[in-house]
DNA sequence: AAATAAGTTGACCAACCGGTTAGCTTCCTG
DNA sequence: CAGGAAGCTAACCGGTTGGTCAACTTATTT
């Protein structure tokens, strides 16, 4: 019946429709990344995104629906960079593309990992239930690689489901706490330089730390 | 003239009043910890403390103010363990300690973590003025010892600001996104094992990132 | 014990916010 | 081109929030 000239049902959408929940979507992310849930107003995320605000809850209904969108897009983004994680690949090779891919996503869309951030931090009452199931499995079958690779000698015995918290931690604080990292830098904002050298540097100690970087003692002087 | 039978004037400063601002401040870090400084109401803060709303004001005149002392306190107690890091310590024995006083920190006082983060993350409006001063010499006064410990050869050639980033963010992840580490763990909240696991593994991975930690490669099995 | 300061409190208010609605225009389809 | 669907929007509304205030009680000082 309804399929006109177009692609699949679900793709298509209505243009206007697609357009303009993503404008509205991008202006969440920021709005959100900046003030939080709470903080966040209809009207601020209407204003960021150039429409009426009665619009935002034409497309989206509700502030609560239009966060939960916002932060589901998230989650399925942090998933995906695991994936070569797998018991055939090279520790170092494997973990190293773990962590680089990290930083560029802490990079490249830190207003994502700022609102994923405030919805931890306040107990993630949206996310709870994704994070016991989607985010849990994904680590304990990561994890479960990680210990092979232990067992066989391939790299220093680290707690595998640790690591991963400590790899989130070390890369995401570039994007959620990056005017800490600014002020201590003494620089005004986050050049990409900046952040190659953070990226070398996480690259490096954690590695080391999962004895998958040669000697351990410096090689002095 | 004012003095009574107590102590010194400013220690003194009401015998009432001391208590309740303390009871505030307690209730205040509990709230905002929970909510963030727009989500947490000046009602939800006076039913926390017990008194009423109007009590608040009376102490600390706004929701601002109240928002700023808790902030202030923890900031002081923040830059507090790094006094271990001197020139003539040794590089494991300092940066262990100091990592074990962060994981302790972030067990004890997780309220005061979180409202810490929920500062950072919403761009530090109130705190970023101290954090450019107070906490960036206290970051370049340190990261200069250890640059002289790996000048010395008696640690991996690390970056030191950054090692500090990455200490931060790896020991108050168990604070401030403790839901996400609940959750993958399957626990319903952290025990005392919990985290005396995870303090393990952040020491000796951080130790054996920076060259402080014996031999690279696992001993294999 | 009088007088002054400190502390307490319920009631109140203006501002703001999320959400609704009615009436309008634009777009699409047959 | 007719007519229904989709999109648009100003005006409005009830509830909440930070903050105020005047009247009151309790402490402290002289």
């Amino acid at each position: 019946m309804q399929r006109s000239s177009k692609l699949v049902d679900a793709a298509t959408k209505g243009q206007i429709r697609q357009a303009n929940e993503a404008v509205i979507l991008a202006a969440a992310e920021r709005v959100f990344a900046g003030a939080g849930f709470a903080g966040a107003t209809m009207a601020a995320i209407a204003d960021a995104s150039g429409l009426p605000k009665a619009n935002l809850h034409y497309y989206f209904g509700s502030k609560q629906a239009l966060y939960r969108t916002v932060l589901a897009r998230t989650l399925k983004d942090w998933l995906l960079p695991a994936h070569g994680i797998t018991p055939d690949a090279d520790p170092k090779v494997a973990i190293e593309s773990y962590i680089r891919a990290k930083m560029v996503l802490s990079a490249q869309r830190p207003h994502a990992s700022k609102v994923f951030a405030n919805e931890l931090l306040h107990g993630a009452p949206v996310l709870k239930t994704l994070l016991a199931t989607e985010l849990r499995d994904m680590v304990l079958a990561k994890a479960a690689v990680i210990d092979g690779w232990i067992s066989a000698g391939r790299m220093a015995p680290v707690d595998p489901i640790h690591l991963f918290f400590t790899i989130w931690a070390a890369t995401q604080t570039y994007a959620d706490f990056d005017v800490q990292v600014c002020a201590v830098l003494g620089r005004p904002e986050l050049t990409a330089s900046d952040h190659a050298r953070a990226t070398e540097h996480v690259v490096s100690l954690l590695l080391r730390g999962c004895g998958l970087l040669g000697a351990a003692v410096a090689t002095a002087r």
